[in-house]
RNA sequence: CCAGAUGGCCGGAUGGCCGCCGCCGCCUUCGGGCGGGGGAGGAAAGUCCGGGCUCCACGGAAACACGGUGCCGGGUAACGCCCGGCGGGGGCAACCCCAGGGAAAGUGCCACAGAAAGCAAACCGCCUGUCCGCUUCGGCGGGCGCGGCAAGGGUGAAAGGGUGCGGUAAGAGCGCACCGCGCCGCCGGUAACGGCGGUGGCAGGGUAAACCCCACCGGGAGCAAGGCCAAAUAGGGGCGGCAGCCGCGUUCGCGCGGCAGAACGGUUUCCAGUUCGCCGUCCGGGUAGGCUGCACGAGGCGUUUGGCGACAAACGCCCUAGAUGAAUGGUCAUCGACCGCCGGUUUCGGCGGGAACAGAACCCGGCUUAUAGGCCGUCUGGCUCA
RNA sequence: GACCCCAUCGUCUAGCCAGGUCUAGGACGUCAGCCUUUCACGCUGAAAACACGGGUUCGAAUCCCGUUGGGGUCG
């Protein structure tokens, strides 16, 4: 069973969690992180995800290629290997679009690490059942 | 074959695994599940024009502003777009480029240089009359002249037609020929304009992307327009100043209604209309929630007909993206246009990289800008062969 | 997404809207020299810019068009 990843769509959201000053800078993203307010609409095991791509890193067809991909790495990553009652927010950065695929799934993994936030019974069970993605 | 001009089209492909957003059908424990089908561009971009649509002004009218366009004719819903023609410029040519109305309605400006920059004028100069000096008797030099001239020099971006011949003291449209220009007439053309003939000795420098004049066009804002629902609430509040008249109520602070008054379109005037105690100052609160607008439209494709063409008409077929922190993809493999390096240097072989510009946001018609590479057609010039 | 505004030395600006000695002026800053035992202050001097590309004009920072880069507003 893999649990749900909400989507973050509020700005106020996203500037909470950046109050939070929670965050790892990866070479291919850059993951911010909170725990979410305690509220009645929410399980306490839910976690969250938004993305930002700024305009610094180019024009819009190299910012949707690049939240496609940040996309597609927390959709692989984040449902067994984030510690649930969180929400995180990735940022693109310029490498993401040339860095590797398997370079930006170990970079969110990593980031998780660092920041406190990675599961430690996925951990066990990667160790057990699939030790090509590491 | 080489060089060039021009019009149109395409602008990565296939497969595996895992996903995203609408639509339709079925099932559902209303959480969702299954099946089918669809899902970026020629520029989606810049937001430079023109419309549709929506709200405001809404009825209007006139004048004045303001902004835009600018050869002529046509196309179009409309345009500053497109087509055809005219004029000017460039190119051997195909062809390309041009904000291309008016400078004898008026005003302004033309720095520096130059004598003079718009009423024309005369610095050096050329010629001449007269006086003086010299003389090899041909002349030379200097002064004076409300004497003549504008050919030559010089300044400038530009100096009041150009070239040549005649003419003259020197010269000059002074005369003549050709070219340019103005005016008149005739002819061709719907017109812009062109052709021919006559006539005038030349008047009228440039600048209107300077003001301006003329002709034509334009009400304003924009889907965050606008509508519905839900939540919240106030008809927001405090202070200071000013508040005309009447009626009702009054806890005597004031409140309500009417008249008056004020505000509102780019300006003014007039009626009509809408809104509201007014002015100043200070303090707050709330909001980017949902549905709709929102995907059948000046729609696309094909054939025929009319037209040089832009395009139009008729008939037939088709329905073709609708997101909202914003879907249309991620990853792997194979193929790959093309690029770089090395060996060979005609063919070819090896290695590495690997598709340009770029992402709908209410919708259309244009323009402009960005764009690796490829395909098809037409035309021009040159060379070679038959 | 829509609608507006701006661009001049390193920084802030004048000149633009009546085109010409604009080779673009000023202030702060920078550099060099003088002054001082030295530093500071002061004095003298120098370097340094019209965002880019076209057009109009004899001539463009100025006028017109396009591009690029910044900034602002929305109920």
């Amino acid at each position: 069973m893999t649990p749900a990843v909400g989507r973050l769509t509020r700005r106020s959201e996203f500037l909470r969690i950046a109050r939070a000053r929670r965050k790892w800078a990866a070479p291919g993203l850059i993951l911010q992180t909170d725990r979410f307010h305690a509220s009645s609409a929410h399980d306490a095991d839910d976690r969250r995800v938004g993305f930002t791509v700024t305009k610094k890193v180019g024009n819009a067809v190299i910012r949707n290629r690049v939240k496609r991909r940040l996309r597609a790495v927390a959709r692989e990553i984040l449902p067994h290997r984030a510690r649930g009652g969180f929400d995180f927010v990735l940022i693109g950065r310029k490498g993401t679009l040339i860095r590797p695929f398997e370079a930006l799934k170990s970079d969110l993994v990593q980031a998780l690490d660092r920041t406190g936030t990675l599961e430690r019974i996925a951990d066990t069970r990667n160790g057990n059942h699939s030790g090509s993605t590491s």
